[in-house]
DNA sequence: TGACAAACATTGTACAAACATATGAACTTA
DNA sequence: TAAGTTCATATGTTTGTACAATGTTTGTCA
């Protein structure tokens, strides 16, 4: 009894879905497996093709999709694979320590406090909790090596599995990646200004009603489920906030 | 003589570029001819495949790239068209007069002026100009019904052709593109917290140091020839600044 | 051993053919 | 007129075949 694939191969001729589009959903899955995210050919075009029982043309119809997507990366002469960009995937995405380097700033985390609490109801709504559930809490101060300049609170989702025992001093991003296997895949952020809040001036060691770039960040996994919710308050002369947008044609 | 296409029809089967990409390029320029863009359909699969000497399979795999791409839309049964986006292009994108109308917000111009000066020299720097170099200014307060919330300083590009006289009550990146030509691609943005100086105060009816949302923007065409610069000084409790961002995974 | 060549494996390109399905226009009919 | 039917047209799907181009492995020979 040889091992077979984990992902169940199984080609429906009779189903009202088109075959490439059959297989590309299988392709998907077959991708997200391990092996294959290390770097693992998948099967050649002719034998996969014959092992689903459609034609090497239909395959490539499914691959190609894939391909233009930019999941997948086909070598003439090797093989197929899953396409891997250089590095790691989350550096320069949402990580507050790999921008802050760029800039050639070094992060100092002034404090870092974790607790379980009841959270706002706009976070229980975003995590989808009954109200009442304790959330894992975190709030941060971080600056460079003269001052505090933000202060952060995050809440993050029960489904991630955190204790709280965790090691928060390396990038969030690669811990919840690296050892919970969450990966942030879309953020939504609503960006305003106010004026320090008591609360926030201590905090930040600033006069209250000094101004203020607040910014509240919703993240989500690939399949769209909350994984974090992330107020920052920044001391507004520390910090410029960019955003690069560009428009389909 | 009949009247033949402007783009030239030339397949040259013996060329080091595989036919499909050589189909490609010709598409793409055919498809940048005002007809196509004005939703005349390309001419079918079957007829255009003999017309360029080769089979259905390989225009079609030209044609699947700007599928792919978003520049073309097939239709089952009807034909092949160049995609354009449910009405206007410059929806959504960019234009404060859209967004806040699908938010239900009436926009109103409360002053909009318009002069040539003598830019800043970040400015100047932007667009590079010669210092010294007058360039078309304008400057817009804008809001609700009920109050102005925001005020807008823009310079443009001189390459641009714009006198001054237009109609500045129309959609902004409307005007560009329908009667300049000139289409907006990319912008970067710099967002940060301010208190109000006395002189915006001023303009938005507000107290000084009430807190504000300064965004400046950078506007460039699909070259990166710069097109605009603009700054933009928002009420705070009038405006929240929403950032989608995904990650390629 | 080392260099080169041959064989092999894999994706890339191109063609042909047949049938399926959606759309819109023309036609028919109540 | 209004609704349904038919038909022509266009893209969508699928298969099959052949050969080209490229990278890897293997084999040969000096």
């Amino acid at each position: 009894m040889s091992k077979q694939e984990e992902v169940k191969i199984e080609i429906d001729h009779k189903s009202p879905l088109p075959l490439h589009v059959q297989v590309e959903d299988l392709l998907r899955r077959m991708i997200a497996l391990p092996e294959y995210q290390q770097g693992k050919l998948l099967p050649n075009e002719v034998s996969l093709a014959r092992q689903l029982g459609i034609s090497r043309s239909t395959l490539r119809q499914a691959t190609n999709k894939l391909v233009y997507e930019g999941r997948l990366y086909r070598k003439k002469g090797v093989g197929t694979m899953v396409y891997r960009p250089v590095d790691s995937k989350a550096k320069n995405w949402l990580s507050f320590t790999q921008e802050m380097k760029s800039k050639g700033i070094k992060v100092v985390n002034y404090s870092i406090k974790l607790t379980w609490e009841e959270p706002p109801e706009e976070v229980a709504n975003f995590f989808a909790v009954p109200e009442g559930t304790r959330l894992l809490k975190m709030e941060r101060v971080r600056g460079n090596e003269d001052r505090p300049f933000v202060y952060f609170i995050s809440y993050f989702s029960p489904a991630i599995g955190l204790t709280g025992e965790e090691d928060f001093s390396q990038p969030l991003y690669e811990l919840l990646e690296n050892k919970f296997s969450v990966i942030a895949k879309l953020s939504i952020e609503e960006i305003t200004a106010m004026a320090a809040t008591e609360f926030i001036a201590k905090k930040l060691g600033i006069d209250t009603a000094f101004p203020i770039l607040k910014r509240k960040r919703y993240v989500y996994d690939p399949g769209r489920r909350p994984i974090e919710y992330n107020i920052g308050y920044y001391k507004s002369d520390s910090i410029i906030y960019t955003v690069e947008s560009e428009r389909e044609l």
